[in-house]
DNA sequence: GGTAGTATACGAATTATTTCGTATGTGTCA
DNA sequence: TGACACATACGAAATAATTCGTATACTACC
C-alpha cells in the first residue's frame, strides 16, 4: 500500500535533506555540525526540525541507540525531480523547455556543464526516437 | 539608485504575477476573474494579496482611476531567472546541468520541446565559443 | 550513589502566508 | 436624493515555518 508522497520540503528542511543525502544516516548532532557553516541556529532547532520532518515523512528514524539516527526518506533524485516538476508547473506554465532556457541563461554555465547537458540531450533524443 | 530586488514571490503571489504577465496591467477584478479557474478564493483575498505585493515591491499600482490598475514590477524573464537560480542553489548545489537533467527526466518532454532545447543549446554553444 | 555531559520531548514565541469579514467611500441612475 | 453596485482599506483569524528555552531522561565516570 503506497504511502502518500511526503510534502515538498521547506527551505530549512531541504538544507537538512542535503546533509543527509551527502553524509548518509546521521545523528542530530552530526546534521547540526554539518549545517554550522551555512546556518547559525541552535541545536534544538535542528532537532525540532528533524522531528517535524519525521512526522511529515521526509525522514526516517532509527531510535535504537541513545542518539537517534535519521535518514532521508526519499532519494535526492526523486525529491529533486519533484521540486523541478513543481517549479515547471508553478512558474513556467508546464514548459520544461522554458525552464531549461532560464537555467542556461541565468547561470554562467561552464563549458563542461554545457557539454554534459549536450550529451544528456543526445541520450534523451535517442531514447525517445 | 537601484532599489533592492523584491523578495521571491510565494505560491499565491506567483499565480497572480502570471496573470499580470499574461494580461498586462489589470484591475483587481480582472485578476480575480482570471484566477477563478485555478483558485477559488474571495475577491478581497485577491485584493489583499495585491496590496501586500505592492508593499513588497512585486507589483506597481496606478491609482488614478477608481479601480486601481496593477502591473508586475519585474518582467517574467527576470523573475523566472531568479526563481531558477534559487532552485539551483537550494536544491542542486549550484549545478545548472544537474537541474537540466532532472527537468528532462521528470517531464514527459515533447519532441518539439526537445528540439527547442537542442536549438537553444546550439545557440549557447556558439555564443560561448 | 551522585554529578557532569549530552540526548530527546515539548510548549511556546515569532514571523510569514493565506484567507475573509466588515467598514467605508464613490459613482450611477431611476 | 436615495439606493444599489462595486471599489479600497484594514483588522484579524487560521495555518505553517522557524526558532529556542526548559524539562526530563540516560550514560558514564569518579
Amino acid at each position: 500500500m503506497a504511502r502518500t508522497a511526503p510534502p515538498r520540503p521547506t527551505d530549512a528542511e531541504l538544507a537538512i535533506l542535503r546533509v543527509l543525502w551527502e553524509r548518509g544516516p546521521s545523528t542530530v548532532r552530526q546534521v547540526h555540525e554539518a549545517l554550522a557553516g551555512s546556518r547559525s541556529t541552535g541545536y534544538t532547532t535542528t532537532l525540532k526540525l528533524l522531528q517535524i520532518m519525521m512526522e511529515k515523512g521526509l525522514v526516517t528514524r532509527d531510535g535504537s541507540a541513545r542518539s537517534h539516527v535519521y535518514a532521508a526518506a526519499e532519494s535526492s533524485e526523486r525529491t529533486r525531480r519533484q521540486i523541478v516538476a513543481d517549479v515547471i508547473q508553478r512558474a513556467f506554465g508546464g514548459s520544461a523547455a522554458s525552464l531549461v532556457l532560464h537555467a542556461l541563461s541565468t547561470h554562467r554555465t561552464s563549458p563542461e556543464e554545457l557539454a554534459a547537458i549536450r550529451e544528456l540531450l543526445d541520450t534523451h533524443w535517442k531514447t525517445r526516437k
